[in-house]
DNA sequence: TGTTTTATTTCGGCGTCCAAAAAAATGTTG
DNA sequence: CAACATTTTTTTGGACGCCGAAATAAAACA
């Protein structure tokens, strides 16, 4: 059962499609948004209004490009999302150490930082408060008091639970159900929030058509997936979800790193694809650090110059992608799977039977609505992605209520 | 982006919250409705007012069964959906006819009728005109004018789109691509909807709690499954959605219904089964009629008995069904999974090893957040679904809008 | 019969939206 | 250069739906 309505419901949702085009438009004169959100000319103004008057917006007199010279009129006037207004930080936790940026309201990142440290062996109680002092330093750094910013955005590689902010397990820890959340939001006291990484992916490149159902498959280290269902990211009931490459391929198949036998991940990540090649046994555990790129890459060439044993790892990669895909076309039909990450370098080798699989594993009737795209590798879009989809959850949460003085205040009396 | 918020949206939502909880906890004052939906007395007396208005809803001084015998004040004023206010029809087509099923607004069904024919053969051109047929005859018989009934719900086994309103593919035919929506609004005047039968079986069972996911599995002489993310049914971009029995389970595996190798179903529904036990060879085509229940309860026996290929047979199902379980987990870690049909009466045969399969399956710290259900077998699931469902999005379409009348005379003016 | 209690309705106010009219700001033209 | 045309933005006045408070209704209780 829905919430009920009111005023206050109506404001939110309006203002907040009003932040919600000012973010993916960019600056835009009033009657733009009238006709992209469908309110009024008499509403926007008044929305717009109370947004300048919130310090969430403001006019921008400075860069009106016009694409045809000149119009008869009175000329538009833009409005922008204030980049002052607040700031976001993103965190990204893999292997190697921990990743910051930090980012204005419009989305810019203004500062980056990589710490460097040796996750593998942290203790479970102290993660937390390690990022926090990393986080503190950085700001410090960035001369941005912690209350400027008003949250933090975490991404981790494996399952986490965003209900309970905790890393329930990563093949970045030995531990399990490190906390997170709490210990950032009590040494900082800013609001944050964990989520997987392959999620952050799919909020970054997300939210472009409607009620869209897609998946996004992260390769690489890992295999990872982001899923999009009727157009916003699915979380799950915990938050743990869309454990593509921990999905079971083949029962008692290949060891994975989470310790079961026959994952996805098992075949497909690069561990996976390199202990097929090299002959290793099935069962043969995977190595703790990251398979180095270069190691991939000579890989990839060895298959290119016909080595049969290489042909024949990138082949089980593919079927175990394929198959994996196929269950999930299966259950969900979605209309589109996007294939990112440094893994997709070796798409010639994996793609033809990654299809196959498809084809031998769907009805015919839902494969033929489903689009395969492979988006050009960028590492850098778990941070990206992790800003935006932090700032949404601020523009859903606090700015479609008002000021950000007056969510303070709320928080205060709460507490 | 969401759709933009006025007054008309407040009203509606808040009618359709009244008109959600007259629904499922039936008959109540207006302080219980007010309780419920978080709305004002004032509010629920204004709402209900109109609601009565549009013979939506009426007062019922008839039946106030007092928990605790007396209390002092003003008595309460029950009030109830209007069971006259308009009429569905629910369809399910099956192999072996069309089952007929009429019911009044509340959902109390009203009269059956179970029209034997034979699908398999039927022209695609014409089985929409048929059910047409059919049904006409049977609101004749009940004596109900077919511009009282607001709405047709159809149930079909296999892949439905909903979209186009037709039958892609489903196992009681052997053409594909049947056209149903459109022949039965033509002829019948009424609109008309079509769906996957285990989808109505969700419908029936869902919505107990709130963003809730949960799958709910048909098992019998196919598999189905009714997928509900974040406490709604999942019906996916076409409609065609949760083909979990045509989920592969293992590459190159048994033939299946469908045309294609190694899909749940052809282990887990009973033809898959019972050739299985038989010990003919999994490339053997299944048969086109249903398995006779008494033949699955003999075999039932014998496994129970102590015949070891009965047993296996049951136990490849159990691991069928397991492994596909397992995989859905991974993905969308819900947090109930239903079993369902005539199939959960080898339970005890199939269940155990069902459960290694998910414990081998998957990832612990997914596998612990879910439940597994077995609901008693009701072979009425599919019918009942069908109504409920069609009700509550007779409830959304449009009596949230505002009477009857004035929606026919919206339809008359669009066309 | 009057008092107490609980349910429902009425009334006045508030917030948001919208349509229409007005104002603002510029280009066009005689 | 002044009047007109055109487009954007603001202002104004009215509608609708919600809510809190007060009033009314209908019973049990004393």
């Amino acid at each position: 059962m829905r919430e009920k309505a009111d005023s206050d419901l109506v404001r939110r949702q309006n203002r907040r499609i009003v932040l919600d085009s000012l973010r993916q438009h960019g600056p835009q004169a009033r009657v733009e948004l009238g006709r992209r959100t469908g309110l009024s000319p008499a509403s926007i103004t008044s929305i717009s209004a109370q947004l300048i008057e919130d310090d969430i917006v403001r006019e921008r007199h400075d860069v009106p490009p016009e694409p045809e010279p000149q119009r008869r009129g009175r000329p538009l006037t833009h409005i922008d999302l204030n980049p002052e207004a607040t700031y976001v930080l993103a965190v990204k936790i893999s292997i190697d150490g921990i990743e910051l940026a930090l980012a204005d309201y419009r989305g810019h990142i203004l500062a980056r930082h990589m710490e460097t440290l040796s996750t593998y062996d942290a203790k479970p109680e102290g993660f937390g408060a390690t990022i926090a002092t990393v986080a503190k330093s950085f700001l410090a750094r960035q001369r941005l008091p912690a209350r400027r910013l008003s949250r933090i955005g975490v991404a981790v590689q494996g399952v986490a639970d965003s209900q309970a902010g905790s890393i329930m397990w990563s093949p970045a820890f030995r531990a399990r159900n490190i906390a997170v959340v709490a210990p950032v939001q009590n040494l900082l006291g800013v609001a944050c929030s964990i989520a997987n990484d392959a999620n952050m992916i799919a909020e970054g490149l997300g939210r472009q058509k409607d009620g869209e159902t897609a998946a996004v498959v992260f390769m690489g280290y890992g295999v990872g997936m982001g899923l999009i269902i009727n157009g916003s990211v699915y979380h799950g009931p915990t938050g743990a979800a869309a454990e593509f490459g921990h999905m079971n391929h083949l029962p008692q198949g290949a060891l994975c790193r989470c310790g079961r036998r026959g994952c996805v991940e098992a075949y497909a990540a690069d561990y996976g694809i390199l202990r097929s090649a090299e002959g290793d046994p099935d069962r043969l555990p995977p190595p703790l650090s990251a398979v180095p790129k270069e190691t991939m890459l000579a890989l990839q060439e060895a298959a290119l110059g016909g080595d049969a044993r290489a042909i024949a790892a990138f082949r089980k990669a593919g079927e175990a992608l394929g198959f994996g895909l196929a269950r999930l076309i299966a259950l969900l039909s979605p209309t589109r799977i996007i294939l990112a990450g440094p893994g997709t370098r070796a798409i010639e080798l994996i793609g033809p039977h990654l299809r196959q699989a498809i084809e031998d594993g769907v009805v015919d009737e839902l494969r033929r609505n489903v689009e395969i795209d492979v988006v050009p590798i960028d590492t850098d879009m778990i941070i990206k992605g992790t800003v935006d989809s932090t700032l949404r959850a601020l523009d859903a949460e606090v700015f479609s209520a008002g000021p950000l003085g007056k969510h303070h205040a709320m928080m205060e009396k709460s507490a």
